[in-house]
Order: C-alpha cells, then structure tokens, then sequence
DNA sequence: GTCTATATCTCGATAGAC
DNA sequence: GTCTATCGAGATATAGAC
C-alpha cells in the first residue's frame, strides 16, 4: 500500500504544504531546503527523496498555487444576477480570497516579473486550462448592462484591471498602507478589519456610483 | 581629495547604481555579489572595500529607493487647480514614475512583506522625512470639492489606495494581465503602448465620473 | 585603491547503514 | 522509507602583494 490511508495526510502533502508556506513567503533563492523540512517536521533527506530537487518542488508549488488561486475567483464570480449584485458579490469573493491567500498575488507577480520561461508556460497552461471564464462572464455582464443602458460604454478588460487592482493592491501593499495612515494619524491605534469592510465598500461604490454626485433624483 | 572630480561618477555611485538594478529586480537573496561588480564594470573585492558587506549595500538600496521613489511621487501631486485637473495630471504623473521605475513598487511590497524591523524602518523614517504631504494634499483636495458640492462623501485614504492601485497594480501585475488578454484574443499581439493610454483615461473616468450613466442632461 | 588567491561558510544533493 | 554523515558547488568575505 502506497501510504495515504483514509483521511490522512500523506507525507508528500505535508511536504507540499510546508513548502507552499516558505516559498510563498520568501520566493525560491530565498527558500530554504532546510526550512520546509522543520516545518512540515520531517528530516530533510526526504525532500530529495519524495521529490528530486528543490526545482522541482518550486515547480510542482507553482502550479498548484497558481491553479488554485484563479479557480478560487473563478469561483467568486456568478453572472446571472444583476450587475451590481454581481459585483457586489465579486469584490466580497475577491475579498474572501485574499483573506486566505494574503501573500499569493505579491508571490505571482515576483516569480512572473522575474521568472523565465517555465513560470510563463505554467501561467498560460493553467489559464488554458481553467479556460479563463472569469473575463468572458465580466464582458458578457457588462455587455448586457450597456445595451440595456444602464452603464456607460467600458472596455471590460480595462475595467477588469481597475477591479482586481482595487481589490488586491491593498493586501500587497499593506505594510505600506498602514504606514502611512499612522504616519499621518500618530498614536491612533489601525483598525484592520474596520478598513477592509470600508474598504469593500469604498469599492463598490467608486466603481459603480463613481465620486461625483449624480445631478438627478435618484443619485446616490 | 577623495574622488569625484567634477561631472565624473564617483566608484560608490557605479557600485550603487548597479547594485540597486540587480537588488530591485532580484530581492536580497537572489543577489550576487559578482553579478553587482560585472553590471558596475569594476572586481568584486571593490565591493567590500566601499561598503563593508552584502548586508550594507542593501541596507543603502532599499533606504535610496524608498526614498527616491516617494519623492517623485510626491512630485506628481500638484493641489492648486480644479479637481478633475489636478487628478488628470497626478495619474499621468504616477504613470510616469511607474514607467521610469516599473519594478519598484513589487520591490518595496515584497521587501515591506517579509522584512524585519530594519526594512519598517526605514520605511518610517522615509515617510517622517517627507512628511508624506501627498495624502494631506489629496485630503485638502476632496475636502475643498465636497464642501462646494461636486463630490460625494468619500473617505481620501480609501479614494488614495484606489487609485494608487488602479495605477500601480497594471505595472506590477503585467504579465498576469497580457497572459489573461493573450488567451482571450489569442494570435492578436497585445499593444502595450495603446493599453497604457487607454489605462489613463479608464481610471480618470471611473474613478470620476464612474461607469454608471447619469440621467441629466450634462451626464457623462 | 586595486588585484589575485584563498579562507570560510552555507546549502543542495547523495552515499550508505538500518 | 528514514536517518546520519558527508561531498561538492558556489557564495561572501578577507589576506596580502602591488
């Protein structure tokens, strides 16, 4: 029996998990072989065992975070409701992900900008893959939002941008956030889970509403 | 004397320049020592003639960079005309900064993300220096607009990290966001100068006006 | 100040006993 | 499959001649 008895996490998943963390954390020339040992609480010779080479673990961690990282938004997006419901729903769901994943974006930009060819083929495999539903229902949603003359005319991908940037910018680049509020608010103590509710909601409404004030009745 | 004759680069600016290339590009511990003194054109043991270890050239870059780069973003605030102009011209201005140094934001949020105490500090004593007048600014600006009535309520430091991230994201994301567009229209080469401008004017424009058509007259 | 040679150390990988 | 011991590459850092 090849390990792995019913419920139980096999040592390649362990492995697999500890190294996720730290090379997550600290991208590949940073990672330690030594590190993912202690951490999944296994002698180090066993990473050469399982797997051949630290390349190879990277590689293999690559993939799945990837992977799982775009079908988790996938997943946040459903298109058959109204557009601002929609929406709502997908800055929730994109929230939700980066509350799980906080280090994953900043890690996917790092190994692309830098990465040679092996981080690009298992970026385009994996959108190949997942068939990349996520712009194509955005597109149809805006589309059908347009003709009804709800919206105004938007290049989908453009807004897809200004969307995702909204949203994941802050969890990257929270240390520097955070400094600055307390640089500009000495002593006043940052409330975290305050900012990301208004946040959500600062969102929400600069992208559909926009900041100017609707001359109309029924403005916002 | 010691050096630097008048117009001529000093050999600590030479090994300063290269190093801030290789180290902004490839994180402290993916940064060779040989690779700084082959981009500077000098020998290796230069290196630790100038400064004394790897440790310190860091140290050096990443106080340089933060720095330099929240001047020039500093720069591209001007608070003494219109609304709708001054954000114009601070979105052009950001998108300058970015195109001139495109990977240093991902530097700073990952150097921010997994640095110690060191790195925050220098973080701190960067924005004290400054005196961050860019987020005050901006804060004068809303306040001046939403007292004479064109713009809704709106909190500036959620309206800063919108819009800071509706700029930056697309520079830091890049190759995420052409992979996405790449197997969307698959055979199209992606226009990068094109996407760029047409970037500017869809974040001014919703993050202006906002994508949701106004009913009056002078709507959008 | 600058170079060559070398010391020292860290880390990925393997050999070999059990 | 798992462990201990160790090799060997490659990196930082230093010694010492010039």
């Amino acid at each position: 029996m090849e390990g792995s008895e019913r419920g139980e996490i096999s040592k390649e998943e362990q492995i697999l998990n500890a190294a996720a963390e730290v090379i997550v954390e600290k991208g590949l020339a940073g990672t330690r072989m030594q590190e993912i040992a202690d951490r999944a609480g296994i002698n180090k010779t066993l990473l050469h065992y399982y797997f051949r080479s630290k390349e190879n673990i990277y590689r293999t961690i690559v993939e799945r975070v990837f992977s799982r990282f775009f079908s988790q938004i996938e997943a946040a997006m459903t298109s058959d409701s109204s557009f601002p419901v929609a929406l709502k729903r997908f800055i929730d769901g994109i929230f939700s992900v980066m509350a799980a994943n906080p280090r994953v974006p900043l890690f996917m930009m790092q190994e692309l900008s830098q990465g040679g060819k092996t981080v690009q083929d298992i970026l385009t495999t994996t959108l190949g893959r997942n068939r990349m539903t996520l712009p194509q229902r955005l597109f149809a949603l805006i589309k059908r939002e347009q003709e009804a003359g709800h919206i105004g005319p938007v290049n989908p991908l453009q807004f897809m941008v200004t969307l995702l940037g909204s949203c994941i910018y802050y969890f990257a680049a929270e240390p520097v956030v955070v400094a600055v509020i307390q640089s500009i608010h000495p002593g006043i103590a940052f409330d975290r889970q305050q900012f990301i509710a208004e946040r959500k909601e600062e969102i929400f409404n600069v992208l559909y509403y926009g900041i100017k004030i609707r001359d109309d009745a029924n403005g916002r």
